[in-house]
DNA sequence: ACGAGGATGCTCT
DNA sequence: GAGCATCCTCGTG
């Protein structure tokens, strides 16, 4: 396999998300023990997208950049590792796109275990379905060991890092709204690979969203 | 196959 | 204090 470099990712964010749909997420362990999934979902977040969590910090008059918070980590350098916790219980892996100064990233939401399963197992103790393992951005986090000790790291060398498999392959990739959001329902920035039973089982924002609509409508 | 609810902590107002 | 880029369990059909 071959690693990605920052070129790969130093490039407009909508462009490198279904990109990464097909490659490989790495983890190697201290002991040599490789972890290793297919990417098989992924959802672009960019600098103009209210979702986005350096929104708050670009001057909607001005477009210049406060330093300052949480999502300035955005506007780094491509390549980087944005990993946070989301609900106060789980980790979520982002790796940072386009140029630096400019804001975007990635989330990786599902991978297809490859090798390493067993750690996995380990990892989601009481999981009973191999497709439960990895098929969710909280799950593969915590399969892969992965956590806030990896934020702000290069995602371009070992321990942990993304790579093209030795054999590219053409997947069917589909497109929806975001899952799990509230604002941004709009755009069409999550890609999956169509019909793999590692995808995620959320439904997409826009959905959840008009669903609501009905219902308060059907209320009297 | 759904829907509801709970656990939990960080960020920003 | 509100608002989350989640996951799991336990209800009801």
């Amino acid at each position: 396999m071959e690693l990605l470099t920052e070129d790969f990712f130093a490039r407009d964010t909508l462009t490198v998300a279904p990109d990464l749909i097909g490659k490989l997420l790495v983890h190697e362990r201290p002991s040599g023990e490789r972890i290793v999934g297919r990417i098989v979902e992924t959802e672009a977040y960019t600098q103009d997208d209210p979702a986005f969590h350096g929104w708050g910090i670009v001057d909607r008059a001005t477009g210049l950049i406060k330093p300052e918070g949480r999502g300035y980590d955005l506007f780094g350098r491509p390549g980087k590792a944005y990993v946070y916790l989301c609900y106060g219980w789980y980790w979520l892996l982002n790796v940072v796109t386009e140029p630096e100064g400019r804001g975007g990233a990635v989330l990786i939401r599902a991978v297809e275990p490859l090798e390493g399963e067993a750690f996995i197992r380990e990892r989601r103790e009481g999981i009973r379905k191999r497709t439960d393992l990895t098929s969710g951005p909280g799950k593969l986090t915590q399969a892969f060991d992965i956590d806030d000790r990896f934020h702000n790291r290069m995602l371009t060398q070992p321990p942990l890092y993304l790579a093209a498999p030795e054999q590219e392959q053409a997947w069917p990739i589909a497109v929806s709204s975001r899952i799990g959001i509230t604002r941004g329902v709009e755009f069409k920035w999550r890609y999956f690979i169509q019909g793999n039973p590692f995808v995620s089982p959320g439904t997409p924002s826009d959905i959840v969203m008009r669903r609501k609509l009905e219902r308060k409508l059907q209320r009297p």
